[in-house]
DNA sequence: CGTTTCATTGAGTCCTTTCAATAGTTGTGG
DNA sequence: CCACAACTATTGAAAGGACTCAATGAAACG
């Protein structure tokens, strides 16, 4: 596994958490993600956990992106989640990671022990409580993904579209991380459609496409009405 | 809310749980759900609870079959699963449901107190844990049910005939508690298409099908190998 | 035993994929 | 800085798959 440049020194981290607010004996997941977490750069496409491997660390997206993926046995990639800046990831319930993490940009990425984390909830049930949520927020998430596949080709996009404008800083315009490629395999669609839906969007004026990765969102309902 | 016919003597319950195996002072989560939960009976197509409700119980099946569904704007029904013996469901973090639940058929199920659950995990870490890992299951679950939707119609009913197979107490023979519309809406497909995948597959001699309900799993690698 | 619901089957349409070609972008080395 | 190579995205045409509409058959219910 290739760590990229590892900085053991959480160099401007500090000050950003919760930990140094007057928690000192019962801090929260969020101060101890940020106090005991390692920033670490990924360059782009580099691994960050493979599936199956031991889940020693998790994970919180500083800034880039990161998609979580499995590989069928038929060759087909399944990406499961984009994980965008403040997003956590990696974080198992068992011992091995069930996906396998890449970055999809360069990406700077908040490594966290899990043993650190777990020993924290051993002794503190509210610290316990937040990491159950943690889980909670995912399982909500995947649902959210479940209910997108059940849609047609144009709802799909639509719908992604919606969901990463969502989650982008700016409000009407989002900037993809990721590739047709990406955007395919999580939409279960393949590039080709995921391309002309796009166009099918712009050409009735739902969205804007000043160039392949930049989405302006000029409809927000006909997106919302399915891509209608 | 309907209850079906309530019995809060928890008769014929206490003999079965680990609640009375010398674990008072730490009681196991199964422990608990059987001694502190109260069986009821839910007839066919009555609802155990609705979207957004407040998440007031859990439940754990005994005997019959539930399905957890949301209904979607366009009134198209998703099924998010179907709960059989033995599985639990209604867990939520927050305080509302997020999917409405109903008996398939005729069924029993023990209903359980959220906080009583709660409470305990409040001074018992190792049920705290317990109550993740439930979550963690359910995670699970749904991350499987994504890898289904993203197949061919084949494929899907395939998948979804091992699954239950695998769930079910006989090893090469089923029986369907729900209807083919269950299975449509949990597939993403039309009922028409799911009744000739199930014909395609009994052609090809993958499955026997001595009855709509029934079906005799005669080549598990051929449904393995995507039904085809 | 009739009525109602559920499941199957058929024919045609529409949507998505596949295969193929073109266009645009990025990055590299001359 | 340009030219070329490699990759990424778009677009077109044809084939395949799933859906819709419609009719028939089977099972469950009163």
């Amino acid at each position: 596994m290739y760590l990229g440049s590892v900085r053991s020194v959480a160099s401007g981290w500090h000050s950003h958490g919760e930990a140094l607010e007057g928690r000192s004996f019962k801090p929260s997941l969020a101060g101890v993600i940020q106090s005991a977490g390692v920033p670490v750069n990924y360059p782009r496409d580099v691994e960050v956990f493979g599936e199956s491997e031991p889940s020693k660390c998790f994970y919180k997206v500083i800034s880039g992106a990161v998609r979580t993926y499995r590989i069928l046995v038929d060759g087909r990639r399944q990406i499961g989640a984009f994980n965008l800046p403040g997003d956590v990831f990696g974080l198992e319930i068992g011992d091995a990671h069930t996906f396998s993490a890449e970055a999809i940009v360069d990406s700077r990425i908040l490594v966290i022990r899990r043993s650190t984390v777990m020993a924290q909830a051993e002794s503190n049930i509210d610290f316990a409580r937040q990491v159950w949520a943690l889980t909670g927020d995912e399982l909500k998430q995947v649902q959210a993904h479940v209910l997108l596949l059940i849609k047609t080709a144009k709802e799909r996009v639509a719908a992604f579209l919606l969901e990463m404008a969502a989650r982008a800083p700016g409000d009407h315009e989002v900037e993809l991380p990721m590739s047709r490629r990406d955007i395919a395999d999580y939409l279960g669609l393949t590039i080709e459609t995921v391309s002309r839906m796009l166009a099918d969007l712009e050409r009735k004026g739902a969205i804007g496409l000043p160039n392949s990765r930049r989405v302006i969102l000029r409809n927000r309902e006909a997106l919302a009405a399915q891509g209608g």
